[in-house]
DNA sequence: GGTCAATATTGATTTAGATCAAATAAGATT
DNA sequence: AATCTTATTTGATCTAAATCAATATTGACC
């Protein structure tokens, strides 16, 4: 079975920023023409991964960060104790890495769930321009800001949630992300595997399955092993506890 | 019963980041003395606050970064549908606000748990110098990577941990917060309700108080209604998942 | 000091989801 | 195609923690 992120950027053209697919929702989308060329200058565009491939381990020295651009990975944490496994899943157009941002090392690993490229941009240099271009360092700080309100979304969800309503949640959270970056949002090709989404939200294997074939039989969603289809997005939403506007 | 964060400079001087007490946990940390001087000109120093008084409500528009001088707070989001609360305890030294950043508006609302003391820097203000001040920026940029690693260790803790692991840690990193900032370590002075911790640590007030009671029938810990007392380390440490170094 | 409201403890009972245990199904390898 | 491995589903049972319920304590306020 195939279950993959379109392979986006295949042509033999260079690779840049400019010309990217993704750029407006990429770090590019807060800045001028000139600015982007200067932003092209220190990514590294292009990195392959395959499935499998870690990006980084735990503990590594954090240098980079990444930005998806086909394909997708999973990250995870192992304490001394063996408590914990994976807390994140990476999708095109999104950055990978900020766990390292404070401690000069990764306190995760990150794994490639799919063949996958990235762009890698040395950290140190993305701080160097981001003085001198307000725009990026104000980009850099939304961006640094997402990820933490998401963060504290998830704690919320894992702190008050029932199984039905973590596992809506996480459809519903993964459509959105597959929308903004013009992958189909009503069929999701899932990556990782029913464990890895357990291991996510905090609840066991077979209750991922069990939720799954729950929500099929209330007629919310269509289950062919990794594909999903999401069949009624209001009741889903309001499952997951989304405002259904 | 008085259960109070010691209440720092009250002196009758003019405060100043060059002369806080916590300024070597703070912003200035990172900073020369004329550096100091040009952030202290944007910070609003001396913001007070009573028990139950909100520094911001949900959705409130995002201007301001504080950092807690004494006393301390909570936040806590409610979804619409009525789930979820205390998401965050923030004690002196340490930066609220920062869930405001991404959206321009401030996804929790933050609640005084005691009589408390703030320092309020507009963000604005804070993101220009940190153009002129790179070691300013740099600063920045760790201290949100630090939130976001403190968020993913606790979705780690969420999606694992038995209700007596995420007391223990609950304990274990209260004490680390406050030995940071000379507030003795191991009397522990709790501003919050056990209600609030279990919204916390995703578990029920019942429960919290049991845990309270068996860490204290295993002799680790003594309760004393708001004040704890941690008598054993390393039990407390393994059972929170921490290395004993 | 006395009254009230808010907190905290403790016990009894229930339950959501984990764990254990097969049985299928899908993909990978030969 | 046949075999093997890994992933998924489904059912039976167990259990950690929630919920329900009753005190007991504490602090606030008159």
């Amino acid at each position: 079975m195939v279950v993959a992120m379109p392979n986006v950027n295949q042509r033999r053209t260079v690779i840049t920023c400019t010309n990217c697919r993704l750029n407006r929702y990429c770090l590019p989308a807060a800045l001028n023409k000139s600015n982007i060329k200067q932003l092209e200058a220190i990514v590294e565009h292009n990195c392959s991964y395959e499935k499998g491939d870690h990006l980084y381990r735990q503990k590594a020295n954090f240098k980079s960060v990444y930005v998806v651009r086909s394909g997708s990975f999973k990250s995870y944490a192992i304490r001394y104790n063996g408590k914990g496994r994976v807390n994140g899943f990476f999708f095109p157009g999104e950055i990978i890495g900020m766990d390292g941002i404070s401690n000069r090392s990764h306190i995760n690993a990150v794994q490639a769930l799919e063949h996958a490229f990235v762009c890698e941009i040395p950290f140190s240099k993305l701080k160097s321009l981001s003085l001198q271009i307000p725009e990026l360092q104000h980009h850099f700080f939304a961006l640094m800001g997402k990820e933490i309100t998401n963060d504290q979304e998830f704690h919320n969800l894992l702190s008050s949630y029932t199984a039905e309503e973590r596992t809506a949640h996480f459809l519903i959270n993964l459509s959105s992300r597959y929308e903004r970056v013009s992958i189909s949002p009503f069929r999701l090709l899932l990556p990782m595997t029913r464990g890895d989404i357990g291991e996510y939200l905090g609840l066991s294997l077979e209750t991922i399955s069990r939720m799954f074939g729950k929500l099929h039989r209330k007629g919310l969603i269509a289950v062919n092993n990794r594909e999903i289809e999401l069949l009624q997005m209001e009741p889903l939403l309001k499952i997951a506890g989304c405002a259904t506007k």
